[in-house]
RNA sequence: GGCGACGUAGCCAAGUGGUAAGGCAGAGGUCUGCAAAACCUCCACACACCGGUUCAACUCCGGUCGUCGCCUCCA
């Protein structure tokens, strides 16, 4: 079965077939650092995490390139601000930003490059332009002549004179076109700026992109990605510079992820509704958040509510239930042959096998991770069924049995980059954030466990179900085993 | 105005030209002092509405209504 992607240039779902045979080169467009990222952040990046992810699990060699943008207007003004230098104040944001996505699970990219590293190949690329006639000197900067490019518009499907007709009045007299966009801003008195052969400035947004993901990856190149709100005018933009600069497409396949909504808006910095990834994992641990967002096509608006995260928390415990199960059961891996299998246990394993093709048939279809994680619960299922059942314990088919799953358990995981860590490390840090919630010590509950033991001993049932109940109503929940009394957070 | 997306059970959400994955919630059962967890069983007379094509449409086509996005910085 092949891959197949829906690629925004074609609007159409189509077959991958990366430029070089077993190879695959993405870029995609990573965060202004400037801000704690909110979780429309996190979305953009979790998807891009698990495309990088079954890139490789399909046998694919991947070099992912993922941007930061260390210079920008917002950087700039946010730094005078705050009274810090525009380098210092990106700096720390990139340390968030790195503080954010461990949480979430997100793998490093093979390269992170930062516009300022990059300042030489961005004035190249100009100056080609220049040269191929494309670019055009002004007093406040480099603009890039749009009418000059034919095919502008082919990925936002645009036309050119209905958007001038429609296009606001721009305040920029400077510009020949109001279409037209910077590659370069000459730099006012106390701004960064670097020299270039149109005197000091800094780079246009647009431009770092086309020279980072080039510099790294050639041209073209295969996956480009971002947000849904980066089609127009970033990526168009994109890609004129870079196919008037060099006279080769630029992109193969186009992919860009759907908006996370409020209340059915888009959450953006500039309407204000936003939450940042730090405030909501203060609240739920990452992987519920990392569940939420795959549970969802990339390319479909998502909303988001708080209501929604509680459900998921169940469904999230749920799976790191059934890893700790997986865990506990002690097996030699057993490769499968169907005739050493009892008639019980036959009958799961053919539930069993197709589980992970199912799940890899909808990591095909332009990663439908909702269908990928129905499959993940189907093998939640199976696990727990596989640890309860009596009769499905003769051997050595119950060892067959426990490899296949812990194997396809392993090969989903590794996809989807959920669940994040092993359960013990799951319920650790469930237990401190409920804690830490209620200003609690893990010796409090302790001692309110042992109290209830003691009214369990004394047959005070009446009392025991108080205590429970007290706990209970504080998100810790207690489980009573031939062991002890053990608790979790709910 | 231009371009585009979406409208599926109480909620979230997949999906297919031939009668609907999965999750949450809910009901019953096994287990338990009672619970919890786990397991078993149940839970969409039709997928916004109206037409059309078809032997057959939720699934294709047209229209209507509704919601949202891009067209300006934005994941």
């Amino acid at each position: 079965m092949p891959l197949r992607v829906y690629n925004t240039l074609h609007r159409a779902k189509e077959e991958f077939v990366p430029g070089q045979p077993g190879r695959v080169t993405m870029y995609v467009c990573g965060v202004t650092v400037y801000d704690h990222c909110h979780i429309g952040h996190a979305r953009s990046q979790v998807i891009f995490d698990v495309i990088y992810r079954y890139l490789r699990y399909r046998g694919l060699q991947v070099t992912y390139v993922r941007n930061f943008t260390d210079v920008d207007d917002k950087i700039i003004n946010r730094a005078h601000e705050l009274g810090v230098p525009p380098q210092e104040l990106a700096e720390r944001f990139i340390g968030e930003f790195y503080t954010d996505m461990n949480a979430l699970g997100i793998e490093r990219p093979t390269h992170e490059p930062r516009a300022t590293g990059h300042i030489p190949q961005i004035i190249e690329i100009i100056r080609q332009l220049e040269k191929n006639g494309y670019a055009y000197k002004k007093k406040s900067g480099v603009y890039f002549s749009v009418r000059k490019f034919a095919d502008y518009g082919k990925l936002s499907r645009r036309d050119i004179d209905e958007m001038q007709s429609g296009a606001r009045v721009d305040v920029d007299e400077d510009k020949k076109d109001p279409l037209d966009f910077a590659l370069w801003k000459a730099s006012k008195p106390g701004e960064p700026a670097w020299d270039s052969p149109w005197g000091a400035g800094r780079p246009g947004w647009h431009i770092e992109c086309s020279a980072m993901s080039s510099h790294y990856l050639g041209q073209p190149f295969d996956i480009h990605g971002g947000g849904q709100d980066l089609v127009f005018p970033h990526h168009e933009n994109e890609i004129a510079q870079s196919e008037a600069a060099v006279g080769r497409p630029f992109v193969r396949y186009w992919l860009h992820n759907g908006f996370l909504q409020i209340n059915h808006e888009k959450m953006s910095k500039s309407l204000g509704n936003f939450f940042t990834i730090r405030e909501v994992l203060a609240k739920i641990p990452p992987e519920v958040l990392r569940f939420v967002l795959l549970g969802v096509h990339y390319r479909h608006p998502l909303d988001y509510f708080d209501g929604a995260l509680q459900e998921a928390r169940e469904a999230v415990d749920r799976v790191y239930t059934a890893a700790e199960t997986l865990r506990a059961q002690t097996f030699a891996p057993t490769e499968p042959d169907e005739a050493k299998l009892t008639p019980a246990q036959k009958e799961i394993w053919a539930v069993l096998q197709p589980v992970l093709p199912t799940f890899v048939e909808a990591m095909d279809d332009d990663f439908n991770t909702p269908r990928a994680l129905g499959q993940l619960f189907e093998l939640v299922t199976l696990i727990n069924t596989l640890a309860t059942k009596g009769k499905l314990k003769d051997e050595p088919g119950r060892a067959m049995l426990f490899t296949a799953a812990a194997r396809a358990f392993d090969a989903m995981r590794g996809v989807l980059g959920f669940p994040i860590a092993e359960p013990a490390d799951y319920r650790r840090r469930c237990a401190e954030l409920v804690l830490a919630q209620h200003e609690m010590k893990a010796e409090d509950v302790e001692r309110r466990i042992a109290e209830r033991n003691q009214a369990r001993a004394a047959k005070d049932f009446a009392r025991a179900d108080v205590i429970r109940n007290e706990l209970a109503a504080l998100g810790i929940l207690l489980k009573d085993t031939p062991a002890g009394t053990t608790w979790y957070a709910k």
